[in-house]
DNA sequence: GCCCGAGGCTAACTGTCGTTAGGGTCCGGC
DNA sequence: GCCGGACCCTAACGACAGTTAGCCTCGGGC
């Protein structure tokens, strides 16, 4: 309270472990995790290879950081999302939305997240899968209350929550921004192809 | 024809390559390319590290190879299912059908394919590039002819044949003979799923 | 005015990996 | 009965990665 932390100190805090964050992300997606070394990171980060090793204790730590950017960062921030007031299909168009926004802004990190999976420890590996298991549960259950409801007619919750992951997460593959569509449009369409038409919801919500 | 080709061969003509192939997918797909070496392949197929280069020119040669079959098989025999007499949402029915039994007949393959294209060459990569997009082409002009005639409705049919694209091959993720669903019983659903549902044919095909 | 820790640097180690060189063996063909 | 090529082996090279050790600097607190 007491320290003047507005203006810019030349000694920030942990900004520079979220700049070797940022920046292993940038170089992991662009050409693979296994393909960048630790002086690649550095260079991008402008210090030596070393000296990483006073953030992070090896390399696999950086990548388990992005990882968990984009496998913690949703459930804290999309699945409130599914608790909001209104009916399920309401509350999952309003998760198609956060989700794919999340998507875009942090779509350097998901790249790496849905791709290096492999080179996790498997401790981080079970934590990262245990997070978005939970991303799929949550999801599914609030498919199975809308079918309980009559809003939404899927014969298979569950299935209809793992194809609709598979959707949203896929955007990662081929989205660019200067691409033909905007990420509205996308949003608006998937919208409508995943919860009005797919999980059977129509027009009406 | 004159030479005995039925029983145990010692000397089988090009069989070694593709055990080779076989055993680095299974490796491959286990523990991540860049983490396998050249000794760990041949182990597998149990012969010395060096004996690889006699059947490839180099490890990422294998991988192309990998990546090719998931890419070049599903043209030859998935493709021509659109190709088929019916109406447009009968063929993209068949598709799917097919698509899904090609996944999981060499789903070892795919799940290479789908996490390892930054380790390809340039080359290889735009290659195999190219033949998901001419995959996904042709879907989307299936799709275009069905709104035309009036038996699908989607908006926009490349958005919805990169959506269906994304759920046929996200089960590669996570689809495991040993869970609670059976192929057949996925492949059905994901008929009614996308075909009935997302691209609004109903059940009237 | 001194201490001390955070953060950076240089230098180097150690292991491993992809790859090559060169030699052996076995079989089909002349 | 020899030749040649397909195939596999042992041995080793060269490069490079992740990581560590040890030192320097600088700024804030007693």
């Amino acid at each position: 309270m007491s320290s003047t932390a507005s203006d810019a100190a030349p000694r920030l805090p942990t900004r520079r472990r979220d700049a070797i964050v940022a920046a292993a992300a940038r170089t992991f997606a662009a050409r693979g995790y296994a393909a960048v070394g630790m002086r690649d990171v550095a260079d991008a980060v402008g210090v030596r290879g070393a000296s990483l090793y006073h953030h992070f204790a090896s390399k696999e730590e950086i990548l388990y950081a992005i990882c968990l950017t984009v496998t913690e960062e949703p459930n804290e921030q999309n699945l409130p999302l599914l608790d909001a007031p209104g009916t399920p299909a309401q509350r999952l168009a309003a998760l198609v939305r956060g989700h794919l926004h999340h998507l875009h802004r942090r779509r350097t990190e998901h790249v790496v997240g849905l791709h290096e999976l492999a080179a996790l420890t498997p401790e981080h590996r079970a934590v990262v899968d245990g997070h978005r298991r939970y991303y799929q549960q949550r999801v599914r259950e609030v498919i199975a209350a809308g079918v309980a409801a009559g809003e939404l007619a899927v014969p298979d919750p569950r299935l209809a929550a793992l194809a609709m992951c598979d959707i949203l997460n896929g955007l990662s593959n081929w989205f660019h921004v200067d691409g033909e569509l905007s990420l509205d449009e996308v949003v608006e369409a998937y919208v409508d192809l995943i919860v009005s038409r797919m999980l059977g919801a129509g027009r009406s919500f």
